[in-house]
This record gives structure tokens, sequence and C-alpha cells, in this order.
DNA sequence: TGTCTAAATGTTATCGATAACATGGTCAAT
DNA sequence: ATTGACCATGTTATCGATAACATTTAGACA
């Protein structure tokens, strides 16, 4: 069936199927026009018995519209982005405009391909994770004439539109709370240096906030390539340990690493939060239900989505009034739970 | 920046730029074409310098070759369903073809939508998950003229081809599995009957596989809306150890669920798998690492991808030889842990 | 009745690229 | 010198839709 290439039904089939000019059938299909209702029954019923699909390239080719936006990020397989997509899809719901989604695993000369490929096609809005890009891939964003927002950072130069958060400073709630409940030699647990912008920027406040406090920074565990396994968190925490036996609490880079790591722990028989206290990052369902259940951080993944759907509509000028900052900053939360004594 | 619409450049604004006419831009930006080294440089260079990006809109339009092919998956937050894509992008990495992600929420009208936006957008193939659409999106995509590839599924009418396994018999392996082990009270807990066909399928081949192993096939918990979180598992632990105390094995519609109920089992000092056995489905990293570890199904995600890119280039004309079953059929494996005892 | 307005539809040019064909050069073989 | 093959490039028509403008018709109102 699908061996013989059938071409498609044009806009000039319908029409002619339907006895109309091609451009009412253009008009039939668009809402706020008028064609006289008897017109438009009689063009979509010769459109469904053709099985006739708008063709949206030329559409988008004539219009200079081409009703989506693109969206990067680093994994199809994260809660968090995933809920991030989430809050942008439910936001622009009742725009016309669709989300259409690449992941750049967590590469950022992936990105700049993939950022290519999605400009090819024209998007009226470009939203991306991180605020780490090549040189090359800054220089597209910034002349493709539309609008670009960055998220899940704070970048010190943003390219255009920023809804985001601090990761370092995250990570620094975190120490901060380790050390109020008198926790000293903490130990970070993250992915390598070369990928994960934003794990390697809590791991920069990590070590700034330990150094501020005059504790020890040097306490750092390289768990693999991001995004980091359960299995990486679970063998990371066995390097960990046979390093450093004394150490009193480890912050991972993410929920699904500190539940790795809590698996080991409970293997070997080692009292969390006892012996040692366990933090994540993301506020994934697992650090919740997991026992005993994870403290960590959650970023607000959702709000992102919404906010940058609001970013989007203002920047198109959809929304009155059409003023929003160009930065927009959100305040992580601490989640306090057992793994840490809370 | 972003607020001023300056017009991206075009090929014509390229050919200017670098002296030549547009056709030779055209050439010159595709591999195996006959296009002087000099001239070529002069005109990647004016690219650049202008930070050309092709409109592949336009290109499509024109070539009636869009270079991508559309896969629509029910969540972007799924391991399983990452692996599949990931299988398929690997799989399609030689190739000239690039995938277009959708997500359709585990809902058929919602699929319905997406498929007639994204065959707008004129892939050259389209994957879907699972075998069960609405009445119109059979027909839209029985009249696309492009290959079809239903997965995840062993439909019994397919639209065209098929890349997938029996969901109702993965589920009928595990009841197999515990009825050997002894256990006769064999729960299922799953999502509830409007959506997720495949996780109906499961709970259907549980049925069917109790009954012919005459035991009794009514312990049936519905956990909410799939796709069932960690959260609703446990919830429905609960309740399924309310109404059937004496149950001696639990099977859930994914591991997610299931490590929820596991979960569950340790707050409340259920032994596992003294008291109760644990199954799951999926094979996602949890069930693995998590202490207990869980029985669970493995589906091969990520060869499902890769049979379907093998699938896509047949149909394409891609492949020597191009001939290769219109349904392959994928056999799970059973992946026995200490959940049920083994 | 005549004039005006709005609704309903058609006509033409255009979006940005490429296919197909046309053209002018270079070089080797005859 | 002639032929032909091939390379490098230009020209024209076209893909499928829509914007902008043109036209026709029906109804409202003075």
């Amino acid at each position: 069936m699908s061996s013989k290439p059938i071409k498609a039904p044009t806009m000039t089939d319908v029409a002619r199927a339907a006895g109309v000019s091609p451009m009412t059938v253009s008009r039939a299909f668009k809402a706020g026009t008028n064609v006289h209702s008897e017109t438009r029954r009689a063009i979509v019923a010769a459109a469904d018995q053709l099985g006739y699909v708008m063709n949206s390239a030329a559409a988008g080719l004539s219009s200079q519209k081409t009703g989506f936006i693109a969206v990067t990020i680093p994994s199809i397989n994260n809660a968090n982005f995933a809920d991030t997509v989430r809050g942008l899809t439910e936001g622009l719901r009742e725009s016309r405009l669709q989300v259409l989604l690449a992941y750049t695993d967590y590469d950022v000369n992936e990105e700049e391909q993939l950022v290519r490929q999605l400009l090819a096609r024209r998007p009226e809005a470009i939203m991306l994770t991180g605020g780490t890009h090549t040189e090359k891939c800054r220089y597209m964003l910034a002349h493709a004439g539309i609008p670009v927002i960055e998220t899940w950072d704070d970048p010190v130069a943003p390219v255009d539109r920023v809804v985001g958060f601090s990761n370092a400073a995250a990570a620094a709630i975190l120490v901060r709370h380790l050390a109020s409940k008198g926790r000293r030699k903490i130990a970070f647990l993250g992915g390598d240096a070369s990928r994960d912008t934003r794990g390697l920027d809590r791991r920069r406040g990590f070590i700034r906030e330990m150094e501020s406090l005059s504790l020890d920074p040097t306490r750092l565990v390289e768990a693999g390539t991001p995004p980091i396994s359960m299995r990486e968190g679970a063998d990371a925490l066995v390097r960990l340990m046979a390093r450093w036996p004394d150490t009193e609490a480890v912050i991972c880079v993410s929920d699904l690493a500190a539940f790795g790591a809590l698996t080991e722990c409970q293997r070997r028989g080692i009292p969390v939060p006892g012996q040692i206290a366990i933090a994540g990052f993301g506020a994934y369902e697992i650090s919740e239900i997991c026992v005993p259940p994870i403290t960590t951080i959650d970023p607000h993944c959702r709000a992102i989505g919404q906010l940058t759907a609001k970013a989007v509509r203002c920047a198109l000028g959809l929304e009155v009034p059409s003023k929003m900052p160009v930065r927009q900053l959100i305040e992580p939360a601490l989640l306090l739970r057992a793994s840490t004594g809370d």
C-alpha cells in the first residue's frame, strides 16, 4: 500500500471536486473568513472524500507564518524537561502555535546542527534549554529574526530572552542546608566536565559555597557522561566511600543519581541519613516516593514552560499588554526529606 | 533584538553576495554536485557572513522531498519510548532523514490531530506508537501516500507495516511464570480503561492466561489515568490489599507502578517477595537497581526503533535488498529478579 | 429607484527553493 | 582541427498555498 506513491491531493484537486476556486478552499479552511456555509460544507466534504491534508510547508511559504515554535531539550527521557514542555504546550494552547521538539543529547555540537535544522523550518520562536551554545549557534540564533528564549539557566550573555534560574545558587542552597544540620564533610556527585553545563554550574555553585563556608570543596566524584543514570550514581557512591570513607553528606547532580546512591547504601548497609545524608536535584517523583524520600531542589519545571509560553506570546505581540521582563528568574525551592534527616 | 523582524536572508541574497546565480548556491549546499571549489568556498563564506539558513519548507515544496520522518509517541517522559526513538535515530543516521517528534498524551483523539499536523508537513514516512487509532486517522494515514509503521503492538488490521510485539502475550508470560512459582492469587494493577491501549492489551492477556490456568482473573485494580505514576501504583497497592488481603502476587502495567507498589510494601512492612511477589513491565532502569530488584518484561525498545528504521529504509528504497517482511514481531524477554523470589 | 456596504468568490502575483533544460568552456582522443 | 564528454554555471518553469486586489451579488437605506 505504501509502496505506490499515490500523490497526495492538493488544494486545487479539492477545489475542482467542490466546483470552486482554490482560493475559496483556502478560505474555507481558515477561521474568521467569509465563506458561504453551504460552500464550506461542500468543500469540507470534498476534502474528506479525497483524504486531503493541507500542505503546511506551502502555506508557510506563502503566508510567512509557519505556526509553530521550536524547542530543544537535552533528552526526551527526562521528567524535568517533559514538565517544562508540558507547561509550554499548555501556555500555547490558546494561540495558534504548535511545538516542534528536538533533543540535543546534552551536546552543544549536536545542538548546533539541530538549531540549524529547526531554523530551516522557520519557526516563529525558539526555546532552548540552557544558555551555553557554540559560537556559530549563537550567531544563527541572533540572526534568525525570531524571539529566542533560553531556559533552565541564568546566562551571563543571553542571546535574547531568558526564563530560568541559577543552577549554582540552587546547589548553594543545598550546601547551606546540610552545613546547618552539622554536616561538614560534604561531597558532590556529578557528570564529567565535558557536557551538561547545568550540571557543571551546580558543581561550581557547590565549590563556591563550600569555600565560603570554609569547608573542603574537593570531594568531587565523577559519575560518567551526562545524563547520569541511577547505576552510575550507585557506582560513583562506591568510589566516593572508598576514597573518603568519612563523608557525611553527598549532593547529587540529579535525583536519579541520588536514588542510585541511596540503593547502594541500602545494599551495603550504610545508614541514610544516619551515616550519610543524600540530596538530589529536580524534584523527580522518585525522590518523593522512595524509602527514605530524598531531599531535593524543585526548579519549578512546569512554571518555566508556562513563563516561556508567556514570553513567546509577548514577543510575538499576541498578548496585551505585551510588556514583560526580558529576563525572568525563578526561585528554586528546597524540599526537605528524610534522606537528610529532615 | 528579537523584536525587530529583520527578514532572514534568502538564497538570492547569498547569490548576490557571492556573485553567482541562486541555482549555483542551491548546488553548493547539496552534496554530490559539480560546483567549483572556489565558487563553493565563496558561497559558504557569504552564507556564513549573512547568517543564512536554508528554508527547508521551500526546498521541500520544490523538490518534493522533505527529508524527515514523523514519529508519534504517547509521552516524552518515558524511557521505553525514548529508547525506541533513539534506536530509530541511530538507524536513520546514515540516511538523509531526520526525525520529527510529537507526543499524543495517550489519547487517540489527540493523536488524530497530531497526525493531521504531521502529515501536513509531508513527512516521507510516519511511525506510530500503537495500533489503535480513530477511523479518520486511519483514513488519513492510508491516503497519505507514504510508508506507515505501527509499533509497540500487534494490530489485527495494520494500516501498513508493523514492528512490534503482543502486549497480551507479554503479560501471559508473567502470569505463567508466577503460577509456576506456586503463586495462585495473582492481581493485575493497571490504568483505567479509556486510554493506553497497550496497557489494556496487557490486562486482556492477563485475564485470558489466568482463565486458561483456571485461576481467578478478577483481581483487577485501577490505578488512574495512564501513564500510571509511582504514587498511583503505591495507592493502588493499598486498595488491592484492602480488598484482597490474601493476594500472593501483583503484575503491574509498568515498572514505575511496580516500584510505587514496592515502596508501599516497604512502608507497610509487607515482605516482598515473602508475602507478595511484584512484577512490572518495560525493563526500566529502576526495576534493575531498586532493592529488591523487580522482575519485568523487556520489550526490546531500542530494537523496535532500529527495525523501524530498517523498515523505513526498505519502504523508501534506500536499502538493498529492499525486501523485508511487512510485519515484524519481536519476542519480549522475561527478566527474573528478586521481587518474585528469583 | 438608486446608491452604498458587506458578503462571497475569483484572478494574479508571489513566497524560496529546485528540476529540467540550456549554454559556454576545457581537455583528451581521434 | 574536429568531435565529444564532462564540468561549471545560468535560465525558466514549477512546487502548493495565500496576500492583495478585483469582481459580482444581495440586501439596507435614503
